[in-house]
DNA sequence: CCATGGATTAAACAAATGATTAAATCATTT
DNA sequence: AAATGATTTAATCATTTGTTTAATCCATGG
Protein backbone atom coordinates (compact mmCIF):
# COMPACT_ATOMS: atom_id res chain seq x y z
CA UNK A 1 0.00 0.00 0.00
CA UNK A 2 0.64 3.70 -0.87
CA UNK A 3 2.33 5.35 2.67
CA UNK A 4 0.58 7.60 4.18
CA UNK A 5 1.01 11.58 3.07
CA UNK A 6 2.23 13.65 5.87
CA UNK A 7 -1.47 15.06 5.84
CA UNK A 8 -3.12 11.72 6.38
CA UNK A 9 -0.20 10.67 9.51
CA UNK A 10 -1.43 13.71 11.20
CA UNK A 11 -4.69 12.93 10.73
CA UNK A 12 -4.32 9.52 11.45
CA UNK A 13 -2.31 10.30 15.19
CA UNK A 14 -4.70 13.12 15.84
CA UNK A 15 -7.28 10.71 15.65
CA UNK A 16 -6.30 8.10 17.86
CA UNK A 17 -5.44 10.81 20.47
CA UNK A 18 -8.26 12.86 20.63
CA UNK A 19 -10.31 9.92 21.15
CA UNK A 20 -8.47 8.33 23.83
CA UNK A 21 -7.61 11.67 25.86
CA UNK A 22 -10.04 14.15 24.50
CA UNK A 23 -9.14 17.35 23.23
CA UNK A 24 -7.40 19.81 26.16
CA UNK A 25 -5.35 16.33 27.21
CA UNK A 26 -4.06 15.88 23.87
CA UNK A 27 -1.18 17.93 23.17
CA UNK A 28 0.07 19.28 19.83
CA UNK A 29 3.76 17.64 20.45
CA UNK A 30 2.42 14.15 21.05
CA UNK A 31 0.29 14.47 18.12
CA UNK A 32 3.73 15.14 15.82
CA UNK A 33 5.75 12.70 17.63
CA UNK A 34 2.89 10.08 17.20
CA UNK A 35 2.72 10.75 13.63
CA UNK A 36 6.43 11.16 13.26
CA UNK A 37 6.17 14.77 11.65
CA UNK A 38 7.52 18.20 12.62
CA UNK A 39 5.44 19.82 15.21
CA UNK A 40 5.15 23.03 12.53
CA UNK A 41 3.44 20.51 10.05
CA UNK A 42 0.51 20.60 12.03
CA UNK A 43 -0.11 24.18 11.64
CA UNK A 44 1.32 24.23 8.44
CA UNK A 45 -1.62 21.41 7.09
CA UNK A 46 -4.51 22.51 9.97
CA UNK A 47 -4.00 25.80 10.75
CA UNK A 48 -4.42 25.29 14.45
CA UNK A 49 -4.88 22.66 16.89
CA UNK A 50 -8.71 22.96 17.00
CA UNK A 51 -9.07 22.84 13.17
CA UNK A 52 -7.74 19.54 13.30
CA UNK A 53 -9.77 18.28 16.10
CA UNK A 54 -12.79 19.79 14.14
CA UNK A 55 -11.80 17.31 11.12
CA UNK A 56 -11.02 14.22 13.42
CA UNK A 57 -14.49 15.05 14.90
CA UNK A 58 -16.06 14.87 11.73
CA UNK A 59 -14.62 12.12 10.29
CA UNK A 60 -15.44 9.79 13.37
CA UNK A 61 -19.01 11.05 13.40
CA UNK A 62 -19.41 10.34 9.78
CA UNK A 63 -18.23 6.72 10.10
CA UNK A 64 -21.01 6.34 12.83
CA UNK A 65 -23.95 7.70 11.06
CA UNK A 66 -22.86 6.52 7.91
CA UNK A 67 -23.59 3.09 9.62
CA UNK A 68 -27.10 4.20 10.05
CA UNK A 69 -28.84 6.63 8.38
CA UNK A 70 -29.03 4.66 4.88
CA UNK A 71 -30.42 1.64 6.38
CA UNK A 72 -32.83 3.16 8.98
CA UNK A 73 -34.59 5.85 6.51
CA UNK A 74 -34.55 2.87 3.65
CA UNK A 75 -38.41 1.90 2.99
CA UNK A 76 -37.40 -0.91 1.18
CA UNK A 77 -35.64 -2.48 4.58
CA UNK A 78 -37.81 -4.30 6.73
CA UNK A 79 -37.94 -3.45 10.22
CA UNK A 80 -36.21 -6.74 11.37
CA UNK A 81 -33.36 -6.20 8.53
CA UNK A 82 -32.71 -3.12 9.84
CA UNK A 83 -32.02 -3.65 13.58
CA UNK A 84 -30.57 -6.74 12.67
CA UNK A 85 -27.81 -5.28 10.02
CA UNK A 86 -27.68 -2.12 12.04
CA UNK A 87 -26.54 -4.24 15.51
CA UNK A 88 -24.38 -6.46 13.41
CA UNK A 89 -22.77 -3.27 11.62
CA UNK A 90 -22.49 -1.48 14.66
CA UNK A 91 -21.12 -4.11 16.67
CA UNK A 92 -18.59 -4.68 14.29
CA UNK A 93 -17.55 -1.30 14.04
CA UNK A 94 -17.32 -0.91 17.79
CA UNK A 95 -15.02 -3.44 18.52
CA UNK A 96 -12.30 -1.84 15.52
CA UNK A 97 -13.17 1.05 17.45
CA UNK A 98 -13.66 0.64 21.11
CA UNK A 99 -13.38 4.48 22.52
CA UNK A 100 -15.81 5.65 19.69
CA UNK A 101 -18.69 5.82 21.49
CA UNK A 102 -17.67 8.25 25.04
CA UNK A 103 -15.61 10.00 22.58
CA UNK A 104 -18.76 11.21 20.47
CA UNK A 105 -20.88 11.26 22.97
CA UNK A 106 -18.82 13.48 25.65
CA UNK A 107 -18.28 15.55 22.05
CA UNK A 108 -22.01 15.95 21.70
CA UNK A 109 -22.18 17.46 25.33
CA UNK A 110 -19.33 19.97 25.23
CA UNK A 111 -19.83 21.12 21.42
CA UNK A 112 -23.38 21.01 20.12
CA UNK A 113 -23.18 22.80 17.87
CA UNK A 114 -20.94 21.29 15.82
CA UNK A 115 -23.26 18.08 15.55
CA UNK A 116 -26.43 19.90 14.25
CA UNK A 117 -25.93 19.82 10.65
CA UNK A 118 -24.22 16.53 10.27
CA UNK A 119 -27.06 14.41 11.94
CA UNK A 120 -29.87 16.67 10.55
CA UNK A 121 -30.34 13.73 7.80
CA UNK A 122 -31.44 11.44 10.32
CA UNK A 123 -33.98 13.69 11.65
CA UNK A 124 -35.54 14.96 8.03
CA UNK A 125 -35.77 11.23 6.34
CA UNK A 126 -35.36 8.53 9.64
CA UNK A 127 -38.11 9.28 11.86
CA UNK A 128 -41.38 9.09 9.30
CA UNK A 129 -40.10 5.98 7.58
CA UNK A 130 -39.89 4.18 11.23
CA UNK A 131 -43.18 5.30 12.42
CA UNK A 132 -44.89 3.51 9.60
CA UNK A 133 -42.73 0.19 9.67
CA UNK A 134 -43.45 0.20 13.86
CA UNK A 135 -47.44 0.53 12.81
CA UNK A 136 -47.18 -2.44 10.64
CA UNK A 137 -45.55 -4.75 12.61
CA UNK A 138 -47.67 -3.96 15.60
CA UNK A 139 -45.52 -2.54 17.69
CA UNK A 140 -46.57 0.73 19.96
CA UNK A 141 -43.90 1.38 20.93
CA UNK A 142 -42.99 5.68 19.94
CA UNK A 143 -40.28 6.08 17.72
CA UNK A 144 -37.99 7.58 20.29
CA UNK A 145 -38.40 4.55 22.35
CA UNK A 146 -37.78 2.43 19.74
CA UNK A 147 -34.26 3.92 18.49
CA UNK A 148 -33.11 4.61 22.25
CA UNK A 149 -34.06 1.03 22.98
CA UNK A 150 -31.88 -0.11 19.84
CA UNK A 151 -28.52 1.91 20.65
CA UNK A 152 -28.86 1.58 24.13
CA UNK A 153 -29.09 -2.24 24.00
CA UNK A 154 -26.00 -2.87 21.18
CA UNK A 155 -23.84 0.57 22.59
CA UNK A 156 -24.40 0.42 26.38
CA UNK A 157 -21.79 -2.56 26.64
CA UNK A 158 -19.19 -0.29 25.12
CA UNK A 159 -19.51 3.17 26.64
CA UNK A 160 -20.08 0.76 30.02
CA UNK A 161 -16.82 -1.57 28.97
CA UNK A 162 -14.57 -0.21 31.61
CA UNK A 163 -17.19 -1.03 34.05
CA UNK A 164 -17.97 -4.27 32.88
CA UNK A 165 -14.74 -5.30 32.68
CA UNK A 166 -13.47 -4.05 35.30
CA UNK A 167 -16.15 -5.16 38.25
CA UNK A 168 -15.62 -8.46 36.96
CA UNK A 169 -19.03 -9.44 35.28
CA UNK A 170 -16.76 -10.38 32.32
CA UNK A 171 -13.45 -10.88 31.61
CA UNK A 172 -11.07 -8.37 28.68
CA UNK A 173 -11.14 -11.31 26.83
CA UNK A 174 -14.22 -12.40 26.41
CA UNK A 175 -15.31 -8.71 25.41
CA UNK A 176 -15.62 -9.46 21.90
CA UNK A 177 -18.18 -12.72 22.88
CA UNK A 178 -20.07 -11.22 25.05
CA UNK A 179 -21.29 -8.37 22.43
CA UNK A 180 -21.07 -10.85 19.98
CA UNK A 181 -23.69 -12.69 21.89
CA UNK A 182 -26.13 -9.69 22.75
CA UNK A 183 -25.78 -8.95 19.09
CA UNK A 184 -27.44 -12.00 18.21
CA UNK A 185 -30.21 -11.38 20.73
CA UNK A 186 -31.45 -7.72 19.88
CA UNK A 187 -33.98 -8.33 17.12
CA UNK A 188 -35.38 -10.73 19.82
CA UNK A 189 -35.32 -8.24 22.93
CA UNK A 190 -36.76 -5.79 20.85
CA UNK A 191 -39.78 -7.72 20.08
CA UNK A 192 -40.40 -9.07 22.99
CA UNK A 193 -40.11 -5.00 24.60
CA UNK A 194 -42.82 -3.88 22.23
CA UNK A 195 -44.75 -7.13 21.76
CA UNK B 1 -27.19 26.37 56.76
CA UNK B 2 -24.16 26.38 57.92
CA UNK B 3 -21.45 28.42 55.46
CA UNK B 4 -19.61 26.33 53.41
CA UNK B 5 -15.83 25.96 55.06
CA UNK B 6 -12.95 26.74 51.90
CA UNK B 7 -12.64 22.86 51.64
CA UNK B 8 -16.00 22.25 50.79
CA UNK B 9 -16.31 25.33 48.67
CA UNK B 10 -13.11 23.75 46.68
CA UNK B 11 -14.54 20.76 46.37
CA UNK B 12 -18.02 21.62 45.30
CA UNK B 13 -16.58 24.06 42.73
CA UNK B 14 -13.70 21.75 41.34
CA UNK B 15 -16.85 18.87 41.71
CA UNK B 16 -18.90 21.02 39.22
CA UNK B 17 -16.21 21.51 37.03
CA UNK B 18 -14.63 17.90 36.60
CA UNK B 19 -17.64 16.31 35.93
CA UNK B 20 -18.56 18.94 33.37
CA UNK B 21 -15.58 19.29 31.46
CA UNK B 22 -12.58 16.83 32.33
CA UNK B 23 -9.43 16.71 34.42
CA UNK B 24 -7.25 18.31 31.11
CA UNK B 25 -9.44 21.13 30.69
CA UNK B 26 -10.43 22.19 33.74
CA UNK B 27 -7.49 25.05 35.18
CA UNK B 28 -6.21 25.53 38.98
CA UNK B 29 -7.38 29.32 38.10
CA UNK B 30 -11.21 28.34 37.37
CA UNK B 31 -11.56 26.22 39.88
CA UNK B 32 -10.58 28.88 42.67
CA UNK B 33 -12.75 31.58 40.99
CA UNK B 34 -15.40 29.33 40.81
CA UNK B 35 -15.03 28.71 44.41
CA UNK B 36 -13.96 32.04 45.01
CA UNK B 37 -10.64 31.65 47.01
CA UNK B 38 -7.50 32.15 46.48
CA UNK B 39 -5.51 29.78 43.78
CA UNK B 40 -2.95 29.21 47.13
CA UNK B 41 -5.63 27.82 48.88
CA UNK B 42 -6.17 24.86 46.65
CA UNK B 43 -2.55 23.60 47.04
CA UNK B 44 -2.64 24.57 50.50
CA UNK B 45 -5.98 22.06 51.50
CA UNK B 46 -5.26 19.40 48.70
CA UNK B 47 -1.51 18.99 47.91
CA UNK B 48 -1.79 19.80 44.08
CA UNK B 49 -4.51 19.07 41.32
CA UNK B 50 -4.19 15.62 40.89
CA UNK B 51 -5.15 14.70 44.76
CA UNK B 52 -8.34 17.21 44.52
CA UNK B 53 -9.63 15.46 41.29
CA UNK B 54 -9.03 11.84 43.19
CA UNK B 55 -11.05 13.46 46.03
CA UNK B 56 -14.00 14.26 43.44
CA UNK B 57 -13.99 10.94 41.59
CA UNK B 58 -13.96 9.60 44.56
CA UNK B 59 -17.16 11.32 46.01
CA UNK B 60 -18.87 10.77 42.61
CA UNK B 61 -18.50 7.68 42.29
CA UNK B 62 -19.60 6.60 45.56
CA UNK B 63 -22.39 8.49 45.25
CA UNK B 64 -23.15 6.39 42.06
CA UNK B 65 -22.22 2.71 43.91
CA UNK B 66 -24.28 3.40 47.36
CA UNK B 67 -27.49 3.36 45.51
CA UNK B 68 -26.71 -0.24 44.11
CA UNK B 69 -24.48 -2.44 45.88
CA UNK B 70 -26.70 -2.30 49.33
CA UNK B 71 -29.94 -3.46 47.24
CA UNK B 72 -28.60 -5.64 45.00
CA UNK B 73 -26.68 -7.62 47.36
CA UNK B 74 -29.42 -7.69 49.77
CA UNK B 75 -31.41 -11.47 50.25
CA UNK B 76 -34.08 -9.95 51.57
CA UNK B 77 -35.30 -7.84 48.70
CA UNK B 78 -36.75 -9.70 45.54
CA UNK B 79 -35.31 -9.28 42.34
CA UNK B 80 -38.45 -6.96 41.11
CA UNK B 81 -37.91 -4.40 44.01
CA UNK B 82 -34.44 -4.38 43.23
CA UNK B 83 -34.97 -3.48 39.63
CA UNK B 84 -37.84 -0.88 40.84
CA UNK B 85 -35.57 0.64 43.60
CA UNK B 86 -32.42 1.01 41.22
CA UNK B 87 -34.55 2.38 38.30
CA UNK B 88 -36.05 4.86 40.61
CA UNK B 89 -33.09 5.96 42.89
CA UNK B 90 -30.83 5.98 39.93
CA UNK B 91 -33.53 7.87 37.37
CA UNK B 92 -33.50 10.58 40.11
CA UNK B 93 -29.93 10.98 41.00
CA UNK B 94 -28.92 11.23 37.39
CA UNK B 95 -31.57 13.35 36.80
CA UNK B 96 -30.02 16.14 39.22
CA UNK B 97 -26.34 15.00 38.24
CA UNK B 98 -26.98 14.39 34.20
CA UNK B 99 -22.86 14.86 33.62
CA UNK B 100 -22.28 12.12 36.22
CA UNK B 101 -22.50 8.93 33.90
CA UNK B 102 -20.03 10.17 31.32
CA UNK B 103 -17.74 11.60 33.54
CA UNK B 104 -17.31 7.91 35.70
CA UNK B 105 -17.67 6.13 32.26
CA UNK B 106 -14.86 8.09 30.80
CA UNK B 107 -12.85 8.26 34.02
CA UNK B 108 -13.11 4.28 34.16
CA UNK B 109 -11.18 4.01 30.71
CA UNK B 110 -8.50 6.70 31.44
CA UNK B 111 -7.79 5.24 35.64
CA UNK B 112 -8.68 2.09 36.10
CA UNK B 113 -6.90 1.08 38.90
CA UNK B 114 -8.63 3.83 41.28
CA UNK B 115 -11.58 2.09 40.77
CA UNK B 116 -10.54 -1.45 41.73
CA UNK B 117 -10.68 -1.52 45.89
CA UNK B 118 -13.89 0.80 45.36
CA UNK B 119 -16.07 -1.44 43.77
CA UNK B 120 -14.85 -4.42 45.19
CA UNK B 121 -17.55 -4.98 47.38
CA UNK B 122 -19.70 -5.26 44.42
CA UNK B 123 -18.06 -8.10 42.56
CA UNK B 124 -17.97 -10.25 46.06
CA UNK B 125 -21.15 -9.85 47.40
CA UNK B 126 -23.43 -8.87 44.83
CA UNK B 127 -22.94 -11.29 42.12
CA UNK B 128 -24.23 -14.52 44.14
CA UNK B 129 -26.99 -13.61 45.31
CA UNK B 130 -28.42 -12.09 41.77
CA UNK B 131 -27.80 -15.81 40.36
CA UNK B 132 -29.95 -17.47 42.98
CA UNK B 133 -32.58 -15.11 42.96
CA UNK B 134 -32.43 -15.37 38.68
CA UNK B 135 -33.11 -19.12 39.04
CA UNK B 136 -36.15 -18.53 41.51
CA UNK B 137 -37.48 -16.20 39.33
CA UNK B 138 -37.19 -18.56 36.32
CA UNK B 139 -34.57 -15.99 34.07
CA UNK B 140 -32.34 -18.01 32.04
CA UNK B 141 -30.80 -14.91 31.75
CA UNK B 142 -26.32 -14.84 32.99
CA UNK B 143 -25.84 -12.11 35.92
CA UNK B 144 -23.77 -10.73 33.17
CA UNK B 145 -26.34 -9.89 31.15
CA UNK B 146 -29.06 -9.29 33.78
CA UNK B 147 -26.87 -6.43 34.77
CA UNK B 148 -25.87 -5.14 31.63
CA UNK B 149 -29.68 -4.88 30.74
CA UNK B 150 -30.63 -3.17 33.45
CA UNK B 151 -27.86 -0.21 33.41
CA UNK B 152 -28.14 -0.16 30.00
CA UNK B 153 -32.08 0.71 29.75
CA UNK B 154 -31.48 2.83 32.57
CA UNK B 155 -28.22 5.19 31.96
CA UNK B 156 -27.94 4.79 28.63
CA UNK B 157 -30.59 8.07 27.80
CA UNK B 158 -28.48 9.74 30.07
CA UNK B 159 -25.44 8.63 28.47
CA UNK B 160 -26.97 9.32 24.91
CA UNK B 161 -28.88 12.51 25.87
CA UNK B 162 -27.22 15.04 23.80
CA UNK B 163 -27.74 12.72 20.54
CA UNK B 164 -31.20 11.74 21.56
CA UNK B 165 -32.20 15.97 22.25
CA UNK B 166 -30.03 17.14 19.34
CA UNK B 167 -31.37 14.96 17.03
CA UNK B 168 -34.65 16.22 17.63
CA UNK B 169 -36.02 12.60 19.26
CA UNK B 170 -37.08 14.16 22.26
CA UNK B 171 -37.36 17.86 23.22
CA UNK B 172 -34.87 19.09 26.11
CA UNK B 173 -37.95 20.19 28.11
CA UNK B 174 -39.03 16.61 28.03
CA UNK B 175 -36.15 15.05 28.44
CA UNK B 176 -37.10 14.26 32.25
CA UNK B 177 -40.48 12.70 31.52
CA UNK B 178 -38.81 10.81 29.16
CA UNK B 179 -36.57 8.85 31.45
CA UNK B 180 -39.38 9.08 34.02
CA UNK B 181 -42.01 6.95 31.47
CA UNK B 182 -39.02 4.64 30.80
CA UNK B 183 -38.26 4.18 34.35
CA UNK B 184 -41.35 2.61 35.17
CA UNK B 185 -41.42 0.56 32.39
CA UNK B 186 -37.83 -1.38 33.30
CA UNK B 187 -39.20 -4.37 35.31
CA UNK B 188 -41.33 -5.02 33.11
CA UNK B 189 -38.84 -4.88 29.58
CA UNK B 190 -36.41 -6.91 31.67
CA UNK B 191 -39.27 -9.57 32.29
CA UNK B 192 -40.23 -9.99 28.96
CA UNK B 193 -37.01 -9.92 27.63
CA UNK B 194 -36.26 -12.60 30.24
CA UNK B 195 -38.76 -14.99 30.11
C1' DC C 1 21.64 23.93 -14.53
C1' DC C 2 19.35 26.64 -11.68
C1' DA C 3 15.45 29.21 -10.17
C1' DT C 4 10.95 28.72 -8.25
C1' DG C 5 7.72 27.29 -4.88
C1' DG C 6 5.88 24.03 -1.88
C1' DA C 7 7.39 21.03 2.02
C1' DT C 8 10.08 20.54 6.10
C1' DT C 9 12.98 21.81 10.00
C1' DA C 10 14.96 23.92 14.26
C1' DA C 11 14.42 27.62 17.09
C1' DA C 12 11.98 31.01 19.40
C1' DC C 13 7.98 33.49 21.42
C1' DA C 14 4.14 34.66 24.23
C1' DA C 15 0.61 33.14 26.91
C1' DA C 16 -1.19 29.82 30.05
C1' DT C 17 -0.68 26.91 33.85
C1' DG C 18 0.50 24.25 38.16
C1' DA C 19 2.97 25.14 42.00
C1' DT C 20 5.52 27.78 45.63
C1' DT C 21 6.88 31.45 48.68
C1' DA C 22 6.79 34.86 52.10
C1' DA C 23 4.24 38.07 54.20
C1' DA C 24 -0.31 39.44 56.13
C1' DT C 25 -4.43 38.44 58.59
C1' DC C 26 -7.49 35.94 61.53
C1' DA C 27 -8.93 33.16 65.44
C1' DT C 28 -7.82 31.00 69.63
C1' DT C 29 -5.24 30.36 73.72
C1' DT C 30 -2.42 31.97 77.42
C1' DA D 1 -2.79 42.00 74.87
C1' DA D 2 0.78 38.84 73.59
C1' DA D 3 1.69 34.62 71.53
C1' DT D 4 0.68 30.90 68.73
C1' DG D 5 -0.95 28.35 64.96
C1' DA D 6 -4.15 28.19 61.14
C1' DT D 7 -5.75 30.55 57.14
C1' DT D 8 -5.49 33.75 53.35
C1' DT D 9 -3.29 36.79 50.10
C1' DA D 10 -0.41 38.72 46.27
C1' DA D 11 3.53 37.96 43.81
C1' DT D 12 6.60 35.00 41.55
C1' DC D 13 8.73 30.75 39.51
C1' DA D 14 9.44 27.07 36.30
C1' DT D 15 7.47 24.53 32.91
C1' DT D 16 4.30 23.47 29.36
C1' DT D 17 1.90 24.53 25.31
C1' DG D 18 0.01 26.48 20.96
C1' DT D 19 1.77 29.08 17.46
C1' DT D 20 5.01 31.60 14.51
C1' DT D 21 9.26 32.67 12.16
C1' DA D 22 13.08 32.20 9.31
C1' DA D 23 16.09 29.25 7.29
C1' DT D 24 16.76 25.02 4.56
C1' DC D 25 15.56 21.15 1.64
C1' DC D 26 14.02 19.27 -2.59
C1' DA D 27 11.41 18.16 -6.63
C1' DT D 28 9.93 20.41 -10.97
C1' DG D 29 9.86 23.21 -15.05
C1' DG D 30 12.20 26.56 -17.93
Amino acid sequence: MEPLTTEQKIIKAASKLFTQKGYAATKTREIAEEADINLALLNYYFGSKERLYKEVVKNNLGMLLEVMIPILSDEKVSLKEKVVTIAENYTQLLLEHEELPIFILNEWTVNEDLFVDITRDARLFAKPVIEKQLKENGMEVSVDDFIANLLSLIMFSFVAKPLIVSSGLVEEGEFANFVNRRKEKIWEWMTKINQ
